[in-house]
RNA sequence: GGAGAGGUGGCCGAGUGGCUUAAGGCGCACGCUUGGAAAGCGUGUUUAUGAGAAAUCGUAACAGGGGUUCGAAUCCCUUUCUCUCCGCCA
């Protein structure tokens, strides 16, 4: 969430950009964040007076009890009743005022960056990039559900049978497809320079609202109830949390993480939740890549990590293009989102594979992750992620491209960790 | 699952109602000392928040939350985490 004190200094700035996300009602919000933060810091004055003279006098009883000068002492054990209960009022305001604004703040997105061109859809999403030639398929080529049969190498009846609809099997040269693409990743992501890491993958509450997927989005993961934990929907979650309640050296940076998950979305009121195949699913495989910057270095990050997920696109040479979200497309917690699409051609369509963002001090703020910068005060750090790839989608890619008549070929680049160069 | 013991500053650790933001030690920083270093000596060393141009001052925080009290690290309730033993177990 944004800062109380960034709104109250920068209301234009944050103004434009909600404008730039389509988000109404931005004035009419924003100013009641400016006044009830004032109303805030008046009772706090207020408190911090009384509790202060409160102070005062127990110490003097205290002083007193000891000189034996007990009835003094009782007199002035009248006076703090009165401030005890003025105390208590301002208490009780101060709360309700900071729960009101905190309402606020968590309704309000991140300000998108400059680049970030407006617009309501994914169609006024702006290709920023493109490479990798479109193939031409075979006559009678298959979309990768029908392929996944043919070869048995995906079974979804039997997912549906074990659990439901979203959770897919694999099998045999499926699998270890899907094992050789999660240990290719990571090599890459480690020869770049990511720490490799395994986080849990159930977390507790603190940690979804360090990373914003509580407390309104909790629909959206699947809950153990017995012990009040959620599965994670993303790696983001757990290895962003690691840095919750931290207070960095400016020698710490850049923190640059890697972690293979599985990934848990119940996908609870999404168009079409149950599309055919692997687009979308409700268990699947991810390689994220995590960073925590310097606010001066994070945007050179995020260049960084596009180009880190371009070289892998280029090396599985699948066609792809890179798109910069619109407002309008843009996540609640992000200020600058690029999108990586792979182009499926048996299914004519783009697919989206990867998205790297930074979210500036959006979710720093609410991991209250800081760090000692050069005058010696805390400032909050900025963090940035991106998948490294998405597995579901990429496997969908290289299936329906790399088909023959003779079988599916593998990608040079993971024949050495498949040990088979075609499923046939 | 059963029984017990614990959670204090960057770390170790003292502290069972007021003079304790917290002894002592370690670490770290600066200064003195030294040819240089070490040792020694001295000084300093939490975070958040409110007021202020700033210096600074106030408030809060001893796992989290609540209570008792004029006053809580200390007493009570509760949640949670860690450790030990037993049981079960990949």
């Amino acid at each position: 969430m944004l800062t109380v004190a960034f709104i109250r200094e920068n209301k234009d700035l944050v103004l434009n950009g909600l404008a730039v996300r389509n988000f109404t009602d931005a004035e009419n919000i924003i100013n009641q964040v400016i006044e009830k933060d004032a109303s805030r810091r008046a009772t706090q004055a207020k408190l911090d007076n009384a509790l202060s003279e409160s102070n005062k006098l127990s110490k003097e009883i205290g002083i007193l009890f000891k000189s034996g000068e007990v009835q003094k002492a009782n007199i002035v054990k009248e006076k703090t009743g009165q401030l005890k209960e003025l105390t208590k009022t301002l208490n009780e305001k101060l709360s309700a005022y900071e729960a009101e604004l905190s309402d606020l703040l968590y309704q309000i997105p991140n300000i998108p960056n400059k680049l970030v061109p407006s617009g309501n859809s994914e169609n006024d999403n702006e290709t920023v990039f493109r490479e990798g030639d479109i193939p031409k398929l075979h006559d009678g080529a298959l979309p990768h559900w029908e392929l996944a049969k043919k070869y048995d190498i995906i079974d979804f009846e039997l997912g549906n049978k074990i659990t439901g609809a979203g959770f897919p099997v694999y099998k045999g040269k499926g699998a270890k497809l899907q094992r050789a693409l999660i240990a290719y990743f990571l090599d890459k992501n480690s020869e770049a320079g990511y720490t490799e890491v395994q986080p849990p993958l159930l977390i507790n509450e603190a940690s979804g609202i360090g990373t914003g997927q509580l407390p309104d989005k909790e629909g959206q993961m699947y809950h153990v109830g017995i012990d009040n934990l959620y599965l994670i929907p993303t790696a983001e979650v757990p290895v962003t949390n690691f840095y919750r309640d931290v207070l960095l050296k400016e020698s710490d940076f850049p923190i640059c993480n890697t972690a293979y998950t599985p990934c848990f979305r119940r996908e609870a009121g999404s168009y079409g939740a149950h599309v055919r195949g692997l687009n979308r699913l409700h268990q699947f495989d991810k390689v994220e890549i995590v960073r925590i910057e310097h606010p001066d270095k994070s945007y050179e990050a995020l260049e960084d990590m596009v180009n880190h997920v371009k070289g892998l696109l280029q090396e599985l040479k699948l066609p792809f293009r890179i798109l910069r979200l619109c407002g309008g497309d843009l996540g609640f917690t992000s200020a600058l989102t690029y999108d990586f699409e792979v182009f499926s051609t048996a299914q004519d369509r783009w697919l989206e594979v990867s998205s790297v963002s930074n979210f500036e001090t959006f979710q720093a703020n609410r991991l209250k992750l800081r760090f000692k910068n050069k005058e010696g005060k805390s400032q909050l750090a900025h963090t940035l992620n991106g998948s490294s790839l998405a597995l579901p989608r990429v496997l969908a890619g290289l299936l329906e491209n790399y088909q023959t008549v003779d079988g599916i070929k593998i990608p040079e680049v993971l024949v050495k960790y498949t040990g088979f160069e075609i499923i046939n």
